[in-house]
DNA sequence: TTTCTTACA
DNA sequence: TGTAAGAA
C-alpha cells in the first residue's frame, strides 16, 4: 500500500544522491531549522520522501537567486498555509461553504499561489542591503 | 565505509 | 560553504 510521504527512509548519502547538495548544505539546513529530518537511535539523519521535496524546493529556490533567509520565509509560509488548508478543506464541501470559510480560503490560497508572496520578496530584496543574485 | 559534531578558514 | 579531526 501507499508509503507516507513522511515516512523517514533515506540516508544523508542518499539525499545528497537525490538532491544534489552537498552534505554540509543538508546538514546546515537542518541545524538552522529549514528541513529537519528524524533520526536514527544512533543519531543518524533519515530524511522523508517529503523532506526530499522540500530539499528540492530550496535548492531550485537558492539557484533564482533567493537568499536563506528568503527560502526560510517562503518554506514556513507555505507549510502555515498548508496547514490551514487542510483544516478548511476539512469543514468546507463546495455545498456548504459559509462567509467565514470562504473568506479563510481567500486568505490562504493567494499564499499558496504565490504572486503576491513573491512580489512581497521581490521589493524586500530591493532593499535588503548585502543582496547577491547569481555568481 | 558512512555519518556525526565541532570548529576554523 | 568547504574542510579537518576524532568518535560511533
Amino acid at each position: 500500500m501507499d508509503v507516507p510521504r513522511d515516512a523517514p527512509v533515506y540516508t544523508i548519502g542518499a539525499v545528497r544522491r537525490l538532491t544534489g547538495l552537498t552534505d554540509r548544505q543538508i546538514r546546515y539546513y537542518d541545524e538552522t531549522g529549514l528541513v529537519v529530518p528524524a533520526r536514527t537511535p544512533g543519531n543518524q539523519r533519515l530524511y522523508s520522501e517529503a523532506d526530499v521535496g522540500a530539499l528540492r524546493e530550496i535548492k531550485h529556490l537558492l539557484a533564482e537567486g533567493r537568499r536563506i533567509d528568503e527560502v526560510r520565509a517562503i518554506l514556513a509560509l507555505r507549510s502555515r498555509a498548508r496547514a490551514a488548508s487542510r483544516e478548511d478543506l476539512m469543514k468546507s464541501s463546495d455545498a456548504g461553504m459559509r462567509f467565514g470559510e470562504a473568506a479563510a480560503l481567500r486568505s490562504i490560497y493567494p499564499l499558496a499561489n504565490r504572486p503576491e508572496l513573491l512580489r512581497a520578496i521581490d521589493t524586500r530584496r530591493n532593499h535588503t542591503p548585502g543582496t547577491r543574485n547569481e555568481k
